[in-house]
DNA sequence: AGGAAACCTCGGCCGC
DNA sequence: TGCGGCCGAGGTTTCC
């Protein structure tokens, strides 16, 4: 599901929702969502008693500040959260439960059983995986077109999946792939080493703004996805490329090619992004 | 370095 | 119209 405007969004709404509450107890009905500590009853342990302090994100991750712990989560393709009063029923696909001290609930959810937690004394996470080998955060003022240069230098893979590679820049998914490299007008098969700075400038500058502009609306509501106050986000209805396989493209007229690139269902626009 | 498979379940689509 | 089966889905890791 979500990518870095949806993780945004939903950083922004657990901020709201659960800011300042304190942890009574964890239930953990999945225990493969839980990577560290490797046992479960480990990972109760840690984090009962502790107050969430502040929700951050770094790439697609969301990273919870407790008093002396982060809880870092991850929710790949489906994982969602949710604030519910500790009596309604549970719903289907519930994993882990946050239970808190003035009787409500932070649920997660997660259809495909992809995400993952994992817990860390605040500081140790960023030498560890999963965040240790981050790239640049694309929204931030350090992403400027020579960092983003500096990144893709003499790299002879394709640039959507290079876009898609989290240790080069962070927070881009499938659909903001397919969406900056259709505003950038470059044909997502190109190899990365072959873009001239002009090109390179164009990327840099489609990739800032459609992820800003989608965080704006709060991010793409494509399946299931909702923030965790159960509101969907708009920027679907702004999409140029992705999910609009042979609809006419809104600059030409041409209608969207999906191929599949790197294993990923790609859209372009043949007249718009050539290949060369 | 880069591609493919694997991790899961569900929904959509095709064909009988 | 109804149902079984195949395919693909927004991500990441691991294994060639």
């Amino acid at each position: 599901m979500p990518e870095l405007p949806e993780v945004e969004t939903v950083k922004r709404t657990l901020n709201v929702l659960v800011r300042g509450k304190t942890i009574s107890n964890v239930t953990v009905l999945l225990p493969r969502i839980i990577r560290l500590p490797e046992e479960p009853e480990a990972f109760v342990r840690l984090i009962s008693g502790q107050t969430i302090r502040e929700v951050e994100r770094r790439g697609k991750f969301l990273r919870f500040v407790l008093d002396d712990m982060v809880m870092i989560s991850h929710l790949r393709m489906e994982g969602r959260y949710g604030v519910f009063s500790a009596e309604e029923p549970l719903e289907l696909h519930t994993h882990v439960i946050f239970h808190f001290t003035d009787g409500t609930d932070l649920r997660y959810k997660d259809v495909r059983q992809f995400g993952t937690m994992h817990i860390f004394r605040t500081g140790e996470e960023w030498s560890l995986p999963p965040l240790h080998k981050l790239g640049l955060e694309p929204l931030d003022p350090a992403f400027t077109v020579d960092a983003f240069m500096e990144r893709i230098k003499g790299r002879t893979t394709k640039i959507k999946p290079l876009l898609l590679n989290q240790e080069v820049i962070v927070g881009i998914g499938n659909i903001y792939a397919d969406e900056a490299l259709h505003t950038a007008g470059i044909h997502p098969a190109r190899e990365a080493s072959s873009l001239d700075r002009q090109e390179l400038k164009r990327l840099h500058q489609a990739i800032v703004t459609t992820l800003a502009e989608s965080v704006e609306v709060g991010g793409s509501s494509i399946k299931s996805y909702v923030n965790g106050q159960g509101e969907m986000g708009m920027f679907q209805h702004q999409l140029k490329a992705y999910g609009r396989k042979q609809e006419p493209c809104l600059t030409c007229g041409t209608p969207i090619e999906k191929i599949v690139l790197a294993g990923r269902g790609t859209h372009y626009c043949p007249q718009c992004q050539l290949c060369t």
